[in-house]
DNA sequence: TTGTAGGCGTTATCAC
DNA sequence: GTGATAACGCCTACAA
């Protein structure tokens, strides 16, 4: 009933399944008029061949595992949907599973994925890599992090992520050039390595133009734009207060911005302000946002390519590691150097 | 090498394959004796059972297929979450597949999913969604459709989408509620379904409130912001302009929003505005936008309920069809009723 | 050039 | 209770 097999088609064309089977795959070793008949057959019979019989026998699914904490993250949606194109291009498809931030219901989702037997596993923003050390002995295929925060990156790991370090420093350079020299940065979660990164650059773009490191303008945030709106009273506290300042990201910038406006402070004339990330929303608010995009389309890319190339490579069993940082980019918008056009 | 079978666990057990098989699927045709040491003896081993050969015999692979325009839509990236999760607590994984809003690919997308052997397919946004009337007999799996926008709906389909008219509905009852009483529209793309269903609703809602429908009201957007920019002088230069305005969806709001902002108009004083899905960003324009928010998880829950339902019915093979309608709930925000603090 | 036979890792149906 | 044996749909030596 449910779909036709090569057999059915053997049946039909009075020939065995072997021939079919070789037919279909346009091997050599079958004549050009049986290859078309059969062709010609198989498409009127509506034949799709069975893809996981398939891989029963070539031992590969052609298949992608992708854990996310969920896919309602416009960040992580880019990321997979760069996965997904770059996936496609190369005859791979991706299955998707999220684990809804529990460490329990990721440790699931790889169980699966290994039981469906992907090729290759990318996880995005987990924040257990560390499992997946212990699993990988018997996972038995590719796994590449994305854009994970843990702190350190042991043997067995590959992973790719923005360069944090670059990216705050492009940040701050840009307000540096722009003249400013009392500039505060509103942090993230305080141990994540991004946030590290980000401080760090931050820091190196002070050096770089002169200007000393002062600690106090560096104030607390969460990543949310909660943290952003309760960041600023505490910024313009300060004597004297900054007049520019770098946010972990643009969630924590967007509510900073909003509590300038609730403040009575115009952006950036009294305050410039610089987020992180270039989340989609980040052009809509007003004034529009200048950040530093990270290239989340690019990393689902390469994380794409990398488990491509550790299949190909795994005869050289794992003993390296590689850690891809790719790089962010300035966008330069409205909450910093030009000014807003009716907001003069 | 790769994973290890029930023939090794055999092997090592000093028992059948039938043995291993049954013992791990705790059938009762086993002692219990040697039930426990199997099943210690395949966790020691690391087995991980191979889902395809498992539904190479059962004939069922527990994945339902899922096709995107693109997942970096955070509309569609919601519904997916509400699909995967609800698939995960099923038993059910999930494929995703994007089409980049090519219809080929979304064809090429449809015949990997049937190479899979998915036991379900749910199609979001598709404006093809007509192909799959011809492909239903050969993909011989249900196929439901998500928010599609195709206008006729035929025999063989299953769609799952927002009551657009009671939306709109909703939105216009608000503001006559509120005591506007000259309330413009501005539409979405013109044939789409989604567009007629809402301005249905806001004839519906003017009439139970017993004001006239004004042809003139109704302005042309086309469900971007740029769309919501330009309607905004169009409703303006109207004699007497509208007091209050629903809009197509939120991008139209917003950006209707932002021209309001730059023309000097204060929202909701001089002109109140309503939009139409909910999406993120809405809660954090300034003013925040009333909106209809669609129950995008509920949503995916649904369909993947839908899907499962056909699959164990698909004795009656589809000669039925069914559209069902979530309702969209009114989000009261400052952008109507409420007036904004610091916007008095 | 084609057919036969075996195997991929399961489950299921028989016997014993 | 347990063990052969035969499927599931495909690929691939090896024979013919």
């Amino acid at each position: 009933m449910s779909q036709v097999s090569i057999k059915d088609i053997a049946r039909e064309a009075s020939v065995s399944h072997s021939t079919v089977s070789r037919a279909l795959s346009n091997s050599p070793l079958v004549s050009e008029e049986t290859r078309v008949r059969i062709q010609h057959l198989a498409r009127e019979m509506g034949y799709s061949p069975d893809a996981q019989a398939r891989s029963l026998v070539k031992g590969r699914t052609h298949t992608i595992g992708v854990v996310v904490t969920t896919i309602a993250d416009p960040f992580i949606a880019e990321v997979v949907q760069g996965i997904e194109i770059t996936a496609h291009d190369h005859g791979y498809s991706v299955i998707l599973a999220s684990s809804s931030f529990e460490p329990e219901r990721e440790l699931d989702a790889v169980e699966m994925l290994r039981s469906k037997r992907v090729d290759g596993l990318i996880v995005t923003s987990s924040r257990v890599g560390a499992i997946y050390l212990e699993h990988l002995e018997r996972l038995a295929v590719p796994v590449v992090l994305v854009n994970n925060h843990r702190e350190e990156t042991g043997r067995y790991t590959f992973s790719i992520g923005v360069d944090n370090q670059h990216g705050g420093c492009l940040a701050v350079q840009h307000l540096t050039d722009l003249g400013y020299r009392r500039i505060g940065y509103v942090t993230g979660p305080a141990n994540h390595s991004s946030n590290v990164g980000r401080l760090e650059g931050y820091r190196q773009a002070l050096a770089s133009a002169g200007i000393t490191f002062d600690p106090v303008l560096v104030v607390p945030g969460n990543g949310r734009s909660d943290g952003g709106e309760r960041a600023l009273p505490v910024l313009m506290r300060l004597k004297p207060p900054p007049t520019a300042v770098f946010c972990y990201n643009d969630m924590t910038a967007i509510g900073l911005l909003r509590a300038a406006k609730e403040a009575g402070l115009s952006v950036p004339q009294h305050l410039a302000v610089v987020g992180f990330d270039d989340i989609p929303f980040s052009s809509y608010v007003h004034p529009s946002l200048t950040t530093v995009a990270q290239p989340k389309f690019e990393m689902g890319e390469q994380a794409v390519q990398m488990v491509l190339e550790l299949m190909t490579a795994c005869d050289v069993p794992t003993e390296r590691t590689s850690n891809d940082f790719v790089q962010g980019q300035l966008i330069v918008r409205e909450s910093s150097g030009q000014v807003a056009y009716n907001a003069r």
